[in-house]
DNA sequence: TTAAAGAGTTAGAATGAGTCTAAACTGCAA
DNA sequence: TTGCAGTTTAGACTCATTCTAACTCTTTAA
């Protein structure tokens, strides 16, 4: 599948490198493309593999490049799970991960307020926490259509 | 500082290897007690530095294979934060982990059965999870005694 | 119109945590 | 004794990621 941005994607693209003091080019609309198209938090070189299809040039290094640029303008999470390869995630809403253990693939679980704050609430005074990350691991048996894209 | 074990947790130790079919040998037997004599979640390089000093020929390779054994054993969790070095740590109590962005340190943070909960329930239909893991990311003001060891 | 500067891209080398391999060692049992 | 199964060991290997240095592209300055 040939990747491209629409214009209001690549609005936002392009203003969230500004903001970062980067600049909008081809490889990193590509990549960026590449991440929206399919959700399914997609390891560096399934990134790689899906954007030369649009691109064939592009290289592996600007790959990292570019994912490293968006993780530094806040447009994309790194998702680690164990010692496995990053996966990157450009789902900005506050949530948590789900990594079935027999297909390996990862979820996206919504992270209500509630829960955000009851877990900020079990840090002892003095720690004061930027970064919350949940994740889970086990098995899916339902293919719940909301979450297996 | 020499390492050794007392008769209780080396009693609970080779029960536990037991169960696991594994035998109690002098190499887990300075590694376990490494891990619980400072349970500042080390680094495998952490832990053979240490155990070498109570046993000098021990082998990095056997202190992989150690800490491996109890993680099998479920003695030990094994503590990823993104890419870094694996920690370990052998608080068997359900807990989180809290890390510090300026030390490195990690700390436990204890995780009521009501967190547990209502993490639980923010999984939707078909997902059922073995296993949750939570990272905070963040900074210690004060010197709290109880978390700092 | 050219030249210099700066940002981004590229291929390939380097890094390093972790894993694998094969030989030596240990404790126990036939 | 001898054999065997599990364990330990040094060193080779893997592979995701990082680094390096050359190259390209775009913008700015002369
Ligand atoms: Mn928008
Ligand atoms: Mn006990
Ligand atoms: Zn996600
Ligand atoms: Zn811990």
């Amino acid at each position: 599948m040939i990747q491209s941005l629409n214009e209001h994607n690549r609005e936002d693209l392009q203003e969230a490198l500004g903001k970062g003091g980067q600049k909008l080019t081809p490889q990193r609309e590509v990549v960026f493309a590449v991440l929206l198209a399919q959700r399914d938090h997609p390891t560096v070189d399934e990134v790689f593999n899906r954007a030369r299809e649009s691109m064939p040039g592009l290289s592996l290094a600007t790959v990292y490049n570019c994912l490293e640029t968006f993780v530094g303008c806040g447009l994309v999470r790194q998702v680690n799970h164990e010692r496995e390869s990053t996966r990157y995630c450009p789902n900005l809403a506050p949530h948590a991960h789900f990594r079935d253990k027999e297909t390996g693939q990862v979820h996206d679980i919504e992270l209500p307020p509630e829960v955000m704050k009851s877990l900020r609430s079990i840090l002892p005074p003095g720690f004061d926490s930027e970064v919350i990350e949940i994740s889970f691991l086990g098995r899916t048996k339902a293919n719940d259509p909301l979450h297996s894209n």
